[in-house]
DNA sequence: GTAGGGTTAG
């Protein structure tokens, strides 16, 4: 330890910290200059320039310059200048202990109840994953600013509660602080997560009506929510607006084409993204081209993209685009090719690809290489504490189709206890969650009764129609057509949902093979494309 | 002057 500080001391410029400052600069002079924080640090009654920050430094160099200035002024005060960029420089870094000191430093300095500080700390900590600091942090804020409020959005964010992401928003509004850009992109972001449409609707008119710029930031948000929402017309309406469009904007257009089965589409866009000069597909544009070849079924032309990734754009394929190849010829039925492919790929294959091509033997029923591709799920698991359990439900489905008994039983004891599974509806104007799992239910009998009708519809629809979105249809049959203003929105907890609703995502979990774990209710309002009968319910 | 934002395989 002493070792350590000696030798950062004997690092450190012998002259004074003004000079030390101007022969940085000097280094730099020939990029983005440092940023200048006069008051940063503070000896006695002095004040000394100190620049200590060079956004361009990684996040750890950022850290261990601060230190070296805390060792130099190891008697003096800090300003709250000081102390908010080595947090963020913490935050980029998820660097937990680092920014514990530097909190019980702020508190030395007296500086812990300044609201920069305080809004560092707090998306420090969010980055850490520390939740439960987060909120007493929060609590603890006199005047929170709408920088504070977005942080602690994002925390919620962070954390996978977009409806309390939207809560804060509300209550932000309700204190009277104004949102701006930052805010409105985090809600839009909280939007996408829970699908809930008729929210973003709301958004999207605030927007406009607030007379907000249609920024590339805010425009690839509503492109995003629009898509995730299942409105991939209301996508392609913004996406064609916006006069600025970065690689994110097309990305998030092109995914979102994919994911809803248009592929065609899709490669159209790519087409005209490769006539934009100035943007350059990257890694993220393949992943979305080849979802969009696997989702619409474009074998020949999955192939050529995966090459061309290579050989036009110096891009190596990442498990991502190997996933979506595996997922294609899987689904195309080429499954010794997809098998050769995980095999022979350079980097390690993960979980999510080995379950994908168990889905294609599942669907091709072919046990034999089931069998050896279990295996490999198994081997990769062995280690792990919480395995997922979801390839022994489809080797146990198998099984018990091939009339192994025995074997079937062995995979069902394996599957174990499922965590539970959270969803989330819109109804009128409320987001509403629930979770998925409750074996207990009274109606369990009826529900399953109920679950046949709906599956029995859904096959006289055909599966191609499964695929589609049904959005604007489940938005009437939910109600949500109606907006209302000026408050859209009001968790409700401890929800009761209607009988089909709660079977069928036990259903969902059945019928797929899989544990489902919605992350938002796209999918699910696309399942059920107005068959339920939650209106009534409501 | 310092703090907060959008995309990624099943």
């Amino acid at each position: 330890m002493i070792t350590a500080t000696l030798s950062t001391l004997q690092s450190l410029p012998l002259s004074s910290p003004s000079h030390s400052s101007s022969s940085y600069s000097l280094r730099h002079s020939h990029g983005r200059p440092f940023e200048s924080f006069e008051n940063g640090f503070r000896r006695s009654s002095q004040t000394h320039r100190f620049d200590y920050v060079d956004y361009q430094e990684t996040p750890y160099r950022v850290i261990e310059r601060y230190r070296e200035m805390v060792l130099i002024y190891n008697n003096g005060a800090f300003s709250n200048l000081a102390f908010a960029p080595v947090l963020k420089a913490c935050s980029k870094a998820s660097a937990l202990n680092p920014g514990k000191q530097i909190h019980a430093q702020a508190i030395k300095s007296g500086l812990s109840s300044d609201v920069f500080v305080q809004t560092s700390l707090l998306a420090m900590y969010s980055s850490c994953g520390e939740m439960e600091t987060v909120f007493n942090l929060f609590d603890k804020i006199p005047h929170r600013n709408v920088v504070t409020w977005t942080a602690m959005m994002d925390a919620c964010l962070r954390s996978e509660q977009p409806s309390r992401a939207a809560v804060v928003f509300c209550e932000m509004q309700r204190a009277g602080v104004r949102p701006d850009n930052f805010s409105i992109v985090s809600l839009l972001s909280a939007c996408a997560r829970l699908g809930a449409l008729n929210l973003g609707r709301w958004v999207h008119s605030f927007i406009e009506k607030e007379g907000l710029e249609l920024t590339v930031f805010i425009g690839t948000a509503l492109v995003d929510m629009y898509c995730k929402c299942g409105s991939i017309d209301d996508a392609l309406m913004v996406f064609n607006s916006m006069k600025k469009k970065n690689v994110q904007s097309w990305n998030v257009m092109l995914h979102g084409l994919s994911v809803h089965g248009r592929g065609e589409e899709a490669l159209q866009l790519f087409f005209e993204m490769e006539m934009d000069i100035g943007i350059r597909p990257n890694e993220v544009t393949f992943v979305g081209i080849l979802c969009g070849c696997s989702h619409s079924g474009l074998v020949e032309e999955g192939r050529f993209y995966f090459d061309l990734m290579w050989s036009k754009y110096g891009i190596e394929p990442t498990v991502k685009h190997y996933g979506c190849m595996v997922d294609l010829l899987g689904r195309a039925g080429l499954l010794e090719e997809a098998f050769k492919m995980v095999m022979e790929m350079p980097i390690p294959p993960n979980p999510v690809i080995w379950g994908s091509l168990l889905s294609a033997c599942r669907a091709q029923n072919n046990l034999g290489m089931a069998e050896r591709v279990n295996q490999r799920i198994i081997e990769i698991h062995r280690d792990s504490v919480q395995g997922d359990t979801s390839h022994y439900v489809i080797m146990s489905n198998m099984y018990a189709e091939a009339g192994l008994n025995n074997k079937m039983a062995e995979a069902r004891i394996k599957i174990g206890k499922k965590p539970k599974g959270r969803s989330w509806i819109e109804i009128g104007c409320d987001v509403h969650e629930f979770t998925v799992g409750d074996v207990s239910h009274s109606m369990w009998l009826k529900i399953k009764v109920m679950l046949n009708e709906i599956m029995k519809k859904r096959e006289d629809h055909g599966e191609e129609d499964l695929q589609n979105p049904h959005s604007e249809k489940v938005a009437v049959a939910f109600g949500l057509l109606s907006t209302s203003s000026p408050m859209p929105i009001r968790i409700v907890k401890n929800l009761r949902i209607c009988e089909d609703c709660h079977g069928v995502m036990k259903l969902i979990s059945e019928v797929y093979e899989r544990e489902i774990v919605l992350r938002d209710c796209t999918r699910f309002h696309r399942f059920m494309g107005g068959l339920c009968s939650c209106k009534d319910y409501w």
